[in-house]
DNA sequence: TCTGGGGTCCTAGGACCC
DNA sequence: TCTGGGGTCCTAGGACCC
């Protein structure tokens, strides 16, 4: 068997993570059915799961179901302090890990089996040092894609692993539910069930036609390959944002006065982390909720990338104008996403890349490929001659040139007067 | 004690361009 | 008399994930 045809993917997994995490400040919790969560569920331990207690839930719900239900608060410092130290462990094993949100990562080992024993011996090893270093259980999923590691360590968990043979993937994969796959929700699992669609095996049956008729073109080819296990996803340690956000839950008595206020602060810590990112980015998004749950979203895409807090306000404002009366009052949240996300626009001048005179500012028009490399240069330019040596080659904006009335708003932070920003 | 906060990806219509 | 075809971008909404 050739080397890509084994097993060398695994899928790590945090088991009841922010749950687990506070049972180790506070041993008391041990054993009692507990959550992490204010105003709704976070993180359910296995004990109150058995109740029925899962995330999403409002804590309310939460306590009829298990009226003995402790919860705590959240404290997410320890959350990202514990999740760094786990995937150090990983990387102690293999350099390809694909981090993909604060309790889970893929994990490639096909290069690293000659140094630490197949797949399997592995995943049993990282476990063991996690258990060790953090005092966290991890489940973990090995198989030869992405997905079905994903669905390996799912059903491993609580504290297990489950390796699956290439031999033995459908045989492995065909009873279990429709819900185990990756991106059947809800409504997806419903639309199917009408079609009496059960099952994962019961998808690959299905006719492809069929299904993407009912679900999409889209969704129809992705569930139908994912049900035969089709996927050529491959574990990459590059991510790059797509988009940056916040948001705040108001409650049903924030009067709207208050609402350019809160606005503010949304801007002011979407632009502290753009700018730590040294990202910059030019469509701005608002999502307003209302009384009922419903939700409507303004946006707006400016000529050129902003990352200051006042260039974000001023426009999030106008959206909040526009959106404001769009539902049954009171607002109830308010969110703001930034998308459209580029690094600094000098950067492309600077590289001599083809296509350097594009204005940055309008880079979602470049094929996806040309930005991937030019992301990726940027990065080892900053990594290899420092942040600041490739922010000062600052030129300035491409010649699609900035808007008057941003301009003095989007000039970069490092060339702006000191006593700006506080 | 009715509903957090951070994201990703997809779809669809319309404007606009060549 | 009848009305192309391909493409990008913008905006709004929705499903889904942890």
């Amino acid at each position: 068997m050739d080397e890509r045809a084994s097993a060398t993917i695994i899928h790590v997994d945090l088991d009841a993570f922010y749950a687990s995490v506070e049972r180790l400040k506070d041993p008391t919790l041990e054993g009692k059915p507990m959550a992490v969560g204010g105003g709704v569920i976070l993180s359910p331990s296995y004990e109150a799961r058995q109740f029925g207690v899962r995330s999403g839930m409002a804590i309310g719900a939460a306590r009829r179901l298990c009226p003995r239900l402790v919860t705590v608060s959240g404290s997410f410092g320890d959350y990202t302090r514990l999740s760094d130290q786990v995937f150090e462990v990983c990387r102690d094993y293999t350099p390809v890990v694909e981090q993909t949100s604060i309790d889970e990562a893929f994990l490639d080992v096909a290069g690293s089996v000659h140094l630490f024993g197949p797949a399997t011996e592995i995943a049993r090893q990282i476990r063991e040092d996690v258990a060790r270093v953090t005092g966290l259980p991890l489940s973990a999923g090995i198989a030869r894609t992405k997905f079905l590691a994903k669905v390996a360590s799912r059903e491993a968990k609580p504290s297990g692993q489950i390796e699956v043979k290439p031999e033995g993937e459908l045989e492995f994969l065909h009873p279990l539910d429709v819900g185990v796959i990756w991106g059947v929700g809800a409504v997806t699992r419903k639309r199917l069930a009408e079609l009496g669609i059960k099952t994962v095996g019961d998808l690959a049956a299905a006719p492809a036609g069929t299904l993407s008729v009912r679900l999409g073109p889209g969704l129809g080819r992705h569930l139908h390959a994912l049900a035969w296990n089709r996927d050529q996803r491959l574990v990459t340690t590059y991510r790059r944002a797509r988009s940056i956000g916040a948001q705040s839950a108001l409650g049903r008595r924030t009067p709207s006065q208050e609402h350019p206020a809160i606005l503010a602060s949304l801007a002011d810590r979407i632009a502290r982390r753009l700018r730590s990112k040294n990202r910059w980015a030019r469509t701005i998004t608002l999502r307003i909720r209302f009384s009922d749950m419903s939700s409507a979203t303004r946006s707006f895409s400016l000529g050129a990338p902003i990352a200051t807090s006042a260039a974000i306000h001023g426009v999030a404002l106008q959206l909040l104008e526009l959106g404001r009366s769009a539902g049954p009052q009171p607002v109830t949240l308010l969110g703001l996403s930034l998308t459209n996300i580029v690094t600094t626009p000098h950067i492309q001048l600077e590289l001599g890349l083809e296509g350097a005179d594009v204005n940055v500012a309008d880079s979602g028009s470049e094929v996806a490929h040309q930005r991937l490399e030019l992301e990726r240069a940027v990065d080892e330019l900053q990594r290899r001659f420092g942040r600041d040596a490739v922010s000062r080659a600052s030129t300035g904006f491409g010649p699609g040139g900035v808007p008057d009335e941003f301009r003095d708003l989007a000039v970069p932070r490092d060339e702006r007067s000191s006593d700006e920003d506080g």
